[in-house]
DNA sequence: GGGCGCATGTAATGAGTTACATGATTGA
DNA sequence: TCAATCATGTAACTCATTACATGCGCCC
């Protein structure tokens, strides 16, 4: 009675920031899986960690779904491309999906913040010296982030980079009035 | 050759902060899985999200290595408890994890990034209103921050928790500029 | 000729979560 | 007596990563 061979829409809550991504790359154009790679793992490596694997598979579980269709395409002798396209049910999802993703404020897990509460198992000067190895650490990864290459009109990677290096920042000033404090005492 | 029947240490690559923070709560007294589970899941579930199941396998596998001993207790006739108490190749573990791991600057993926990307596929209007949801929800979680548990002279999860607060914070400062920017166009 | 880029995948591995299983004690 | 707490675990499931497999074209 809950089933329906014909489904108004697909159920957002199985699908994560993830299909968000691809639905969102197949809204620019249609591209084949290794374009999509491509774009994850070069352009915007700094924002999701995504391995070609897992885009493959999801790729294939968003057309099993019918949130995106696949077009075998051959030039010349080169590899057989699958050109995937986003559907109406996809379009339809991706906006709830975003509209989810952009509402939602869960912090991640700082995994460096384990070591914050063991300080006191270490000298004072320990403590402080492995401290200023973290904030050099992070300046670098700052200035990584400058050379930013230039970005259509359509997608909106500045913001997502430049999110990043407010918190990167934010991060450095806490770790600089930290160090200041336990040098203090 | 590379192998001797009586290691000088534990392998420290194949360890991460979960392990740092089980061997840190046993430097602060022996404890037994259920304790130190409730310390995870009750007191310090802000800074780090380890389940029950977890906990206890990665228990099993320090006594593996040697890192923690086993001590099984009986009072009465209530369930019989595992205490574990941390081994001096524990201690030395946990020490060069806490070093790696005060030097780490990894931060973490933020989920919420993506949407940013997409930002120009909803109207002004509805992008606004997503980023005001999730500045709303993020003011509420920062209010709920303020109820931090006193915590004892050895560990300092002040320290951990004020990080976080302060990254919220941030996060927070991030998206009252990144709104009004938008509302200005 | 050799290596890299294009283009797709599969298999094995590992790690963590959910849900389940057990059984005694304590408090309402 | 019923629920919650104490105390330990196992089994099944999901999910992502690493490494592997394949094969053509292009450039040095």
């Amino acid at each position: 009675m809950t089933m329906q061979t014909a489904p108004a829409g697909i159920d957002v809550s199985q699908w994560d920031e993830r299909a968000l991504l691809l639905l969102g790359v197949l809204m620019v154009e249609n591209q084949h899986g290794y374009q999509i790679n491509d774009f994850i793992e070069n352009r915007i490596c700094r924002v999701i960690a995504m391995k070609k694997p897992t885009a493959y598979a999801l790729l294939e579980r968003l057309e099993k779904n019918q949130a995106v269709s696949v077009q075998v395409q051959q030039e010349g002798s080169r590899p057989p491309r699958k050109v995937f396209a986003i559907t109406s049910l996809g379009r339809d999802l991706f906006h709830q999906l975003l509209r989810i993703n952009l509402e939602q404020s869960t912090l991640p897990g700082f995994a460096g913040d384990i070591g914050l509460m063991f300080l006191n198992y270490l000298s004072p000067e320990e403590a402080i010296l492995g401290l200023k190895e973290r904030r050099s650490r992070l300046e670098a990864s700052l200035e990584s982030m400058d050379q930013v290459p230039p970005h259509g009109p359509i997608l909106r990677i500045d913001l997502a980079v430049e999110h990043r290096r407010a918190m990167t920042q934010a991060e450095l000033t806490w770790l600089h009035d930290t160090i200041a404090r336990l040098e203090s005492i």
